[in-house]
DNA sequence: CGTTTTCTACTACAACTGTAGTACGACAAC
DNA sequence: GTTGTCGTACTACAGTTGTAGTAGAAAACG
């Protein structure tokens, strides 16, 4: 059985994953050029950033020429998993429902929101 | 407006701050036994923690005899609110919407769960 | 008292992060 | 061909984190 990847990330890490998870592969101007624009950072420091993420085997590098092409190695999904398990688990004693209580709570979902994400869902599982 | 202190912790971190929340008040003492026990830190490990939190401002110190009490000077909720806005915003597009999908599908809540809180929230809301 | 225990203060140190600068080879433009 | 330019590799450096050892004062024990 495939296990799953354990990855954390920083918010800058996976904000560089974003482009990757979107494009697929991408070369490190194609991370740079996003990066720089939402952010200010420097070519070499999206160099730096990407190649320490394929030292950690989170990303792989293809050579094409003088270029190195990146891909991501983890899913979106896995990151997901395994970083919102990390937040409940210090923050929530590790139950979910205490999560969705807290959102509900700050206001940051409505009620309403509820529902309907049940009703997709239900629709979804009959659809498959 | 009282604003709300913005609060990123480590795991770690938030354990020391877990046993502050839970008395009130603890020396080091206090906390390197809780700690010691479940992770086997040292008791100088937890007293480098405790004084590098009050450097940064998210615990207070104070003196009783040879001994130092401390507090925390940010709630649970705030930190709660912070990471999970962060971890919002840099992995679901800042939709806490999407989170309460991912924990469906992932199955760390279950359908039934949304209906409980809803009904809860809506009996909260009537009684206060 | 003299000794042992208890605490805090300080120092250490390796990883990991965010952020770049520099050097150097390959390519494109004239 | 000579000269920029682009891209990567390597080095740097400060801040944070996890983890603890050591030194020195104070308190407790016998």
């Amino acid at each position: 059985m495939r296990e799953r990847a354990d990855v954390s990330l920083s918010e800058l890490q996976i904000a560089l994953m974003r482009v990757l998870w979107r494009r697929g592969e991408a070369s490190t101007a194609d991370v740079a050029a996003e990066l720089s624009g939402e952010r200010g950072l420097k070519h070499t420091t999206v160099a730096t950033l990407l190649t320490r993420l394929e030292k950690r085997g989170v990303v792989a590098q293809r050579r094409e020429g003088r270029q190195l092409l990146y891909r991501a190695l983890v899913a979106e999904s896995d990151v997901r998993r395994s970083m919102v398990a990390g937040l409940v688990g210090a923050l929530f004693a590790g139950d979910a429902r205490q999560l969705v209580a807290h959102l509900l709570q700050e206001s940051e979902i409505a009620p309403g929101d509820l529902a309907e994400l049940k009703r997709r869902l239900a629709r979804e599982r009959r659809d498959e």
